[in-house]
DNA sequence: CCTATCTCGGACTAAATAGATCCGCAATCT
DNA sequence: AGATTGCGGATCTATTTAGTCCGAGATAGG
């Protein structure tokens, strides 16, 4: 169970951009270069974050990337869905209908005891990750990192 | 993030072997054709279950696996980690230390927000995997199931 | 006590999936 | 009109996963 490389930039980027003054857009050539990361696989991690609905892009010059909604109305888990997608983690095949062990239909109307408890977990999972905001991130870090972000990133 | 198909197949022999009765083994080749699965494969990852000390294994006839403990002593989590590995989902590179926007160590003394977060997460799916045992999950099948299993498995 | 058989154990090979990159197209602003 | 940027597809590589094989060791029966 292994979460993309590529999810530890779309959060950093993510959070970049939550910094930006309303209405500042920055390009993916510019996050690339903030946090030295391969610029073209970069994109395509924005362009997936940007079809989830969490970033808007506009083209052109002096186009970009910025935040879809207020950085309070943007969970963790909207991200790393975005990049990872939202499959679970453990997929129930009913092997116990196969074999010969198979257990009569009847018996199999509501779901395996054990995929119900991995699921649980995984809802655990995601329960922690929607419980944080982007906003809730930035009240952590120090109060003047957000004016340097915009002075390195942007300038 | 996704978990080896083999999950599914050592949750459930798990299972079954917990429903034998005390000093029975069962082998390989008897789980394989209790759930239709690929035998030696299946015995891998049996293996690696008791490499990670959850089954015991006796080899030479009437040889095979059994718990190496009591049902209530065996979390679904012990058995999950054995086969897919300890490794957490979400590894944290630190890449708020490089590129143009690269944090002085100063700022980086404590591990970065976003990587406690992804970790929390983590925590909380292992503490709803931890909190389950195989015995819990005896008690939520059937109670003529031990019967049956035994009957098919070993005959 | 010896032998034959049955079991696990680890090494080895192939297939699938994900990671990473490149190139051409459409849209936008100067 | 030209330059810049995001978008989507096609491609190549590497890592992981899936699957197979043969040998070492132990037990049961003669």
């Amino acid at each position: 169970m292994k979460l993309p490389t590529s999810t530890e930039w779309v959060l950093h980027c993510a959070a970049s951009l939550a910094q930006l003054q309303s209405g500042d857009t920055a390009s993916a050539a510019q996050l690339a270069a903030y946090y030295d990361l391969p610029a073209p696989y970069l994109a395509k991690q924005l362009q997936a974050l940007t079809k989830a609905g969490v970033l808007a892009a506009s083209t052109g010059p002096r186009g970009g990337f910025r935040l879809a909604r207020p950085a309070a109305e943007i969970t963790l888990l909207q991200i790393v869905e975005a990049v990872d997608g939202p499959a679970r983690p453990y997929e129930c095949r009913e092997i116990r209908q196969q074999g010969r062990g198979a257990l009569p239909r009847e018996d199999c109307q509501d779901t395996c005891v054990l995929a119900r408890k991995m699921a649980d977990a995984h809802d655990a999972w995601r329960r922690s990750l929607a419980g944080v905001s982007l906003a809730d991130i930035l009240d952590e870090i120090p109060a003047d990192a957000p004016a340097r972000t915009r002075r390195i990133l942007m300038g």
